[in-house]
DNA sequence: GCGACAG
DNA sequence: ATCTTGTCGC
């Protein structure tokens, strides 16, 4: 099924769509050397439809900025916890396709397979366009973990039964930590490697969080307005 | 039944 | 997610 029409799936068929989707799920070994890293998010308001997504591409390891993409584009799928990738997959996969070179590695705001059926936005984006992806989100969706120490890189595993799904590690001192886990055709290891190397000084990794910094700017510069006043009159 | 709940 | 000012801590 193509992302462009998940607008018309019941939370029900999306939910039937990952038990699918879930057998083609690669965790493995990534072998080729990384050169170039992607960071994707999205931006929207609240009281719009309208999703801007984008995505900042970088060298790797020295992360110097090679380029970027932007999409806008409207979704009527409503946000569900569990079911975000059906909300934000369609407008991220429009910036990947304008996307001139794609990177090594992907790194998308949100869980890899640290979910309940392994199907984060990340690993059903991987699934989406065979993109080697890594989930990295600022809060805790699924598994249970043991707040990491409170030191720069101090990791602690998430699980689910006695399955590692994902690590929960803490980027900066006095931050909370932020949950690490593949997405697809990559391995739990060289997941957190990859993030690690691309700390700089910011709880969130780099490629995402120049992500979010793009995708808000093209939403301003689309002429939002911050207090969309309705909320003054409800 | 109650609490949790990516963005 | 987005909005929003100050404020507490390193």
């Amino acid at each position: 099924m193509h992302p462009s029409q998940y607008e018309h799936l019941t939370p029900a068929q999306a939910v039937a769509y990952q038990q699918q989707l879930r057998g083609q799920i690669q965790i493995n070994t990534l072998d080729k050397p990384i050169t170039t890293i992607g960071g994707a998010d999205i931006s929207f308001n609240k009281y719009s439809e309208i999703v801007y997504a984008g995505i900042v591409l970088f060298s790797y390891p020295d992360l110097k900025l090679i380029g970027n993409a932007t999409a806008i584009s409207r979704t009527s799928f409503p946000y569900i916890s569990g079911l975000l990738a059906f909300r934000e997959v369609p407008a991220l996969l429009d910036a990947w396709d304008k996307l001139e070179v794609k990177p090594d590695v992907l790194v998308l705001d949100g869980q890899g397979i640290a979910h309940e059926r392994r199907l984060g936005i990340a690993t059903h984006f991987g699934l989406v366009t065979g993109a080697t992806t890594i989930g990295s989100a600022k809060s805790r969706l699924y598994g249970k973990y043991e707040e990491p120490a409170n030191v720069p890189f101090a990791q602690s595993p998430m699980y689910d039964k006695d399955e590692l799904i994902g690590i929960a590690m803490r980027t900066k001192r006095n931050c909370n930590p932020i949950y690490i886990s593949p997405g697809h055709n990559i391995n739990m290891q060289q997941s957190v490697e990859v993030i690690k190397n691309c700390i700089r000084g910011y709880r969130i990794p780099e490629p995402t969080r120049q992500a979010h910094l793009l995708v808000n700017k093209v939403r301003i510069a689309d002429g939002d307005n911050p207090n969309t006043q309705y909320d003054l009159f409800t």
